[in-house]
DNA sequence: CGTGTTTTTGAGCCGTGTCAACGATAGTGG
DNA sequence: CCACTATCGTTGACACGGCTCAAAAACACG
């Protein structure tokens, strides 16, 4: 099976794959996994043996805060592997769960450790991947902080689209299925479920992007970047364009 | 002169070095560099070709929005290398500058590169260094999410706190001399400057902490930590004990 | 001692949160 | 196929945390 498709997509998308490291990525043994939605992967607080790339389906990274809140800390799309940091950073200092139906694979730490050693231009690509992940969190933090809610949440549209856009799974039409609740859109944000579906509204009524029966939908690119403040250099995408 | 030594100590707080790594460590040419308060080292566009080690002082980066206000994403200290992330992403998403009179030590990528591909235990402790730097980054969404301005402030405070005594910072009393303004806090909180100046007065009148004469002092850690809801864990120090 | 920076405080406003209810949608079982 | 139920989205009213404006007090340094 070519379970290992999304990966060599990701790892393509963000720095390019000679044959050999391509070969030596498919010997990886992926030992398949199915969520349904809501299902955890890991808890805070495991120590994986593993890591896993999502196959298909999204999942979320958040952190559970002592009154109950949940502060999202990423949204994980097919090609990514979001717990690769626990190859050397055991214990897990926030949840993995899926949001929608999911297929992930299990690939042991033993494993990626061994195809790193062989090559050492594989072991900087999957350093370069934690590297980008953390390059969004810098983002993340700002969505948080100093950019205020209409402005953050513009800022995150722009992102996953453009990360739904480089693994190909726009519609043709340019919409994206957006998996993601108002309420784990408000969790990644800082902000309460009413307060997102009043800024989805705002930016709806701009002109500038809209959900609409699940899809996400840019109206106006140039708008909805210039209200984020986006420049998608950060995202380290090969083909970085604009939709 | 014994440049390296703050970097040593760092690496080996973080995971234990062997003899011959740190050996290994000690043929790094770093070149000092001394800077004032508020030089950059560099602007957030820059392209470095070299990693820098915070020798003496404390840096901080940050990203600048469109309006002109600061996210602060980093204080760094003593040991840290808060742009080995450069290695492998070339263009840099936010600047770093000096805090206080500081000097740092330029190591060329090149030269980290050597000594990574010579010992592959020592690559994983640099790879190590990043993946913790992306631990706080993920603390600091929720200081600027869901954490409140109180917790979210006694989260920081604790945080530096813990960083400054694991290299040693600390007066005798337990003091730890603070060189960060409040705007500067504010910057990293996402708080204006008036009201960081209110939530440490709400610190100090609860005898959690307080800043006096520009010193911090940790005056009830089990109230301060309890506020903010912290749990040292996620910055992975060897003694990650309380004060 | 003067000048610039940083801290502190007050007053009033605004963005965002909370509470509460209703509407829309989708899946479920009779 | 149609209630039935659960989840999600939407809206209004009101409260509150945090922001802005403005000015004074406390430092720091030459």
């Amino acid at each position: 099976m070519a379970f290992v498709e999304p990966l060599l997509t990701r790892l393509e998308s963000i720095g390019g794959l000679s044959d050999a490291d391509r070969r030596l990525v498919e010997t990886l043994p992926i030992t398949p996994k199915r969520l349904a939605p809501q299902d955890y992967l890991l808890h805070q607080g495991d120590r994986p043996s593993s890591s896993a790339v999502v196959l298909s389906g999204v999942l979320a990274r958040f952190q559970e805060l002592p009154d109950g809140d949940r502060q999202v800390v990423s949204f994980n799309l097919p090609g990514e592997i979001p717990d690769l940091h626990s190859l050397f950073i055991r214990r897990m200092d926030h949840s993995l769960v899926a949001i929608t139906e999911a297929v992930v694979g299990l690939m042991p730490h033993d494993d990626i450790q061994r195809v790193m050693e062989t090559s050492p231009t594989l072991m900087k690509l999957f350093w370069r991947e934690t590297l980008i992940d953390a390059a969004v969190f810098r983002q993340w933090i700002a969505n948080n902080g100093r950019r205020g809610a209409l402005s953050g949440t513009a800022h995150l549209l722009c992102e996953l689209m453009l990360r739904a856009r480089a693994i190909g799974a726009l519609r043709p039409d340019g919409g994206w299925p957006m998996p993601l609740t108002q309420q784990q859109l408000g969790d990644a944000l800082g902000l309460s479920l009413v307060h997102i579906n009043r800024t989805l509204k705002a930016l709806r009524e701009d002109n500038a992007a809209a959900i609409e029966r699940g899809v996400l939908r840019v109206l106006d690119w140039d708008k909805l970047s210039k209200i984020a403040g986006f420049d998608p250099a950060y995202l380290h995408l090969k083909q970085a364009a604009v939709a």
